[in-house]
This record gives structure tokens, C-alpha cells and sequence, in this order.
DNA sequence: CAAATTTTGATTTACGTACCTCAGAATTTC
DNA sequence: GAAATTCTGAGGTACGTAAATCAAAATTTG
């Protein structure tokens, strides 16, 4: 039988109230007696039963979730997620809020950030921006004891407790692998291979980490494929579908095509429109309704995928540890880079 | 405010006791009072608090995971996964026993189901074999109101409820299109290339849909890929490198190995032994230490993983799931293929 | 040594559900 | 219409913890 606080309380020789005082740092308890009870809970090797301490309390944790009001699909569909956990609330004793933050805007998020502080939740979670004054926020809720994970993009060496979201250095290598594979052969000759890079914007972490893994693997394993200037297309598809349109009208020898932000519906319909020699070899990110018909239809090679609603369950966990003091299950949190062909599409 | 039983007892205007032998379906009840009872539910919306239910009944669950006693690094890793959870069963409310069987003997795997289900216990995960007695033996556990859910290997139209496990012939798919993909190109010549193909076993059903992904594939998009015969070699690493071995002797021109089963270690070591005029392109299941290193060694080109973790933490969810009578999160249970390059090992 | 203060014990209520008993009411059966 | 049977209500205890009150005991302070 699992020990109960009334186990502690008969092997300590004291009260129930006692008991309770200690566990709960409640003052009113002589360093002795503390140290009693504190030897009969490791003794009797005591665990807490959340469910019922919850259930005593009537507790339910209120999370915030910052997200930026992107209408590019894989924004749209992390909120979809954070939406399904928002109703799944009431089984799971979470109470969660969504707020909206324009992209791309430090000052916006700091905004949204400084408010959470004011209602002290149980834990926050937000789309990084890496800036110094995001970061000053940041320190702000940890010293107010506010549990922190960043989603999709991280924060590195601030005070946030965890990050849920991928490798993006490592995302960005696999994707230099898989083009450099598979451009070796049918699609390139002696001369080499010329790739375009269309990305969201270098202000963004993730992004940039993408093409430093990229440009890494293609430079010591790849050194005849060579890296076009990079598109930044904001993650706007109309903006893309341009930029795209005009890169391959006047680089006709390109033969891969590195997206590595959001915003893809614009580079497939670029893509289906232009007729050059050969199709290039696409790589994308994030498996969406459009992304997803590409690769079906082989416009697009390979996608490289996070999981939005991995990322928001694990947020979740992660939260709700963090607020009760428990460890996480690192393995089980670690979010994968999945990589879709069209033969494993789910 | 959540509205609980008492809501409901008011609402309907009967008294608790009234409502108890509704919701527990106990008996002694009029149909008219039920159904003022029923009415009351729905129009409040209750849910039970399965918390404070599992509380009240001091329940745990008790679950049986049936796994074979092979000695490959996959199955001891699944097996290490299971004593993980195992280890946190005290807070998860759960009392998970292991039952080791003899691999690849349907009779015994029969046995073993049959002695479970003596001891009814509150759902079974078991790695199944393709065989009709085993199939048998889960009608019996399935009528017996037993949650049944089928880890690694599936039992397809069976009385099973929930397979954690990959799609196999989606893996094998994908690992032809690597390979066909990798092998254009550098290492195939006008004449095509020789691919040999190392298995565990043809009666397992994982193995065989595998193969069968991979074959449709090849056949379809590239033709001028040969596939040897199979080779099986039971998952038994020493087996495995003299039949590797072997075979790189006599075809001097196998130019790709998919290993679809497990047993890598063997394939390993005959691949460092041997030295034809190039290295062979290597496709592998399941991410354990040897074939990690090797992946990272460049050995091996790429590895197809199912990840063991999630796989058991998922059963143990579903299982928990059916024995409430809830519905599962099917995206949050679905497992992934997983594809490593040496780029995005974790 | 008395008074003030701190520490501790005993007891209670609560969270939301399960499960039990017993008495009384309603209904059915004869 | 009485007896037997079936429903229903009222109330309690339990699960394991939280949190409160109040009195009694121990300790410290003056």
C-alpha cells in the first residue's frame, strides 16, 4: 500500500496537522519536529498523490499561449491545436487563454508578455523573437516564478524552462543532406548544381538556424552545389509566388529549391506555373493541405515537419510539471524533425 | 462551474443515491426516474471526474504487456521502455506486469494470452504474431471485455482495439523510394543496380508488409533496380553477417542493402569486413546503438525508426483510455516513421 | 514565576465520486 | 385492501489531501 500522509503522521508520532504544515511549508513547525516528519516521509519513501491533492484543492492550472496572428497555415494550425486543448480543458484541469500578437514584432510580444505577468498564470507559453528586450521580459516572469516555454522558436540562455519545438540547426542539415543526395546524379552535371533558398525572414531564429544547417552540410559535403542569395518572402505566399517566379526566370539552371520558412502555398503555385528545362528538386517545411498535395503530385520532393500538436501537448506537460515541481520525461518531450516523401505521407 | 453530481441530483430533483444508480448503472431504478436522471445529464453536460471516480474507488489499473523474450537491441530497448513505465506506475495509478514468451511461437504467445486472461486484468498489450490460434486467443479476451492492444506488430481484423505500432508497408515504402533515390545517380550505371534485401522472418507480419512497400516501390518507380532474393536471418546478429557476408561474396555488385528486420549488429560487422570495390548504400530499422553509430560512421545511409517510448507510452494510454470507456486521441497516438540521416540523430 | 508567545494536537470541512445501509414510499401482486 | 415487491431518499463512510479552527501544551520572554 502506498503511504498516506497519516502514515507519516503515525510513524513521526505527531499530528495530522503537523504532517500537513511541513509538506506544505506552513510556519508553526519546530526545526525537530520538522526534521521527524521530514525522516518519516523519505523513510516511508512518501509521494504525494497529485490527483487527490488537486482534487482538495479544486485546483486548475491557467496557462497562457502567445501566438502570433500569422495567417500563413502552420500558424494557423498550431492555434487549431492550442484551440483542441482548450477543450479538452475541463477533463484535463487546465484552464486556457490564447492571445493574439502581430509577427514579427518584439515590442508586441513584450506587450503581451508584461500582461501575463500582471494576472500571474500557471504558465505561459509563446513564439519566440530573439531580441534583447523579449529576452528582459522573459526574466521578468521567471523571477515572478511564472513556468516558461517557448514554442517553434526558442529563446536560448534566458530564464524560459524549456523549449518545445524542433532542432532547427539540425532540420536545416537534414535538409542539406536529403538535396545534396538527391541532386547528385540525374540532376547534376560536372559543373554542379545552383540551389535557391526562399525563407520567412533572417530576424527569426529558427530561420536562421535552418540555413546555417543547410548552407553547412551543402559547404563540406556538397562544395559543387552552389547557394543562391537568400529570398525573404516574410512567410507572405503572394510575396513568395513572385520572388520564386522571379529567381527561376532568371537563374534557368536552378535545380533545388530550399523553402525553409512558411508561406509554400506561393512557391507551389511558382512552381506550377514556371516551365523551365526540368523541374527542380524541392524541399520544404511544415506538412500542410497545400504542401502536403505537392508531394502527392511531386511538385515537392520531401517535406520537413514539426508536429503542432506534439508541440502543444507537450507544452502542456511540460507546464503543468514545471507548476507542480516535477521532472519531465526528456524523451517523451523531445519534439522529432519528421520527414515526409510522398511514400509516408500519414 | 463544473457541474457535478449534486447538479444533477437538484436539477432532476431526485435524490444522490438516485443519481449513483444511474451513472453506475446499478439497479433498482424506474424507467421514468432514469430517465428524468439521463435528461438532467445531458442538458448539464456533466462529465464524471475521473480523478475524484479513481480516487473514490482507490483504483489502479492493471495492465500486462506480453513481449518477446528476443535478445535484439530493438526488443530489449521496447522491454527497457515498458520497465520505465513501470517504474512510474505508483503516479500514473497503473501496475503494469511483464510477461516474457519465446519469439516467433504462436503457441506460446496463445498460452501466455490465456493465462492472462485468468487474471483479468484491466487491458493487455502484446506483440502479435500473424496466426490464426492467436487470433483466436484474442476473440476470447475481446469477449471477455478485456482492452487488447497490439504493440510493434498488428493483428489486423481482429477483436484488437488500438495498434501502437508504424505502418510497414508505408516504411518499406519509404525506405525503396531512399533507396531508389539514393541509387540514381552515383551508383547506378545504365544497367540498373542490385539491391539485397536481409529480414528476420517472412511470418511476421512487420517484416513482410515492409518487404512488400518496399518491392511495389521498386517495381514501379525504378524498374532498373533488381532485388535479390530475401535473406532471413531470424534477427540473429551472428546469422545475419555470415549470410551478409556470404552474400557480398557471390554478387560482387550489390550496390544496396535494405535490412528490414533487426539484428543489425551481424550486418554491421560484415559490412566492415568486407571490401568489394565500393561501399554498398545501407537502409536499416530501428535506432540503437550499433546502428547509430554506424549511421554516424557511414556505414549505414539511413535508418528507419519506430520510436519504443512512445510506442509503450501510447498502449498505456489507450489502454487506460478503453478500460474508461474514452475515446483516444488518435493524432497524439499515432506513431511516426521515423527517418535518420546522420544529420538528425538526436 | 507568571505572562506572552510559539508550537502542536484534535477535530472538522471540503473536493467529487463510489458504495453501502436502512427506512419509507410507491407500486405491483394476490 | 393487504401483502409483497420494487423504488427512492436520506444519510453515512471512504479515497488522500488541503486548509481551517480552537484548545492545549510547550517554550520563550520579562
Amino acid at each position: 500500500m502506498k503511504p498516506t500522509v497519516h502514515d507519516i503522521a503515525k510513524i513521526a508520532g505527531v499530528s495530522l496537522a503537523t504532517v500537513d504544515r511541513v509538506l506544505n511549508g506552513r510556519p508553526g513547525v519546530r526545526s525537530v519536529t520538522r526534521g521527524k516528519v521530514e525522516d518519516a516521509i523519505t523513510s516511508l519513501g512518501y509521494v504525494r498523490d497529485l490527483a487527490a491533492a488537486n482534487l482538495a484543492k479544486s485546483r486548475t492550472y491557467s496557462f497562457v499561449f502567445i501566438l502570433p496572428a500569422n495567417d500563413n497555415s502552420f500558424m494557423i494550425g498550431l492555434t487549431e491545436e492550442v484551440r483542441g486543448a482548450v477543450a479538452r480543458s475541463s477533463s484535463e484541469r487546465t484552464d486556457i487563454r490564447i492571445v493574439d500578437v502581430p509577427p514579427f514584432d518584439p515590442g508586441a510580444l513584450v506587450a503581451s508578455l508584461e500582461a501575463v505577468l500582471a494576472e500571474k498564470p500557471a504558465g505561459v507559453a509563446f513564439v519566440a523573437i530573439d531580441a534583447p528586450e523579449v529576452r528582459a521580459a522573459a526574466r521578468r516572469l521567471s523571477e515572478a516564478g511564472i513556468p516558461m516555454v517557448t514554442l517553434v522558436s526558442d529563446l536560448p540562455e534566458s530564464s524560459r524552462d524549456h523549449y518545445a519545438g524542433i532542432d532547427n540547426i539540425a532540420a536545416g542539415r537534414t535538409a542539406g543532406s536529403l538535396m545534396g543526395r538527391f541532386l547528385s546524379g540525374p540532376l547534376m552535371d560536372e559543373r554542379g548544381a545552383t540551389v535557391a533558398v526562399l525563407a520567412g525572414s533572417m530576424l527569426v531564429r529558427d530561420h536562421r538556424e535552418r540555413l546555417e544547417g543547410f548552407s553547412t552540410v551543402i559547404a563540406h559535403a556538397y562544395p559543387n552545389v552552389h547557394i543562391l542569395p537568400v529570398l525573404e518572402a516574410r512567410d507572405d505566399p503572394a510575396l513568395a509566388e513572385t520572388m520564386v517566379a522571379e529567381a527561376l526566370r532568371r537563374n534557368a539552371d536552378i535545380a533545388g529549391i530550399y523553402s525553409l520558412g512558411a508561406g509554400n502555398r506561393g512557391l507551389i503555385r511558382a512552381l506550377q506555373t514556371a516551365h523551365g528545362p526540368r523541374r527542380p528538386l524541392v524541399i520544404a517545411h511544415e506538412l500542410t493541405a497545400s504542401t502536403r498535395a505537392a508531394l502527392a503530385d511531386g511538385v515537392i520532393d520531401a517535406v520537413l515537419n514539426q508536429d503542432a500538436g506534439h508541440e502543444v501537448r507537450s507544452a502542456i506537460r511540460v507546464l503543468k510539471a514545471k507548476a507542480d515541481g516535477l521532472p519531465v520525461l526528456a524523451a517523451q518531450e523531445r519534439i522529432r524533425i519528421d520527414i515526409f516523401l510522398k511514400d509516408n505521407l500519414p
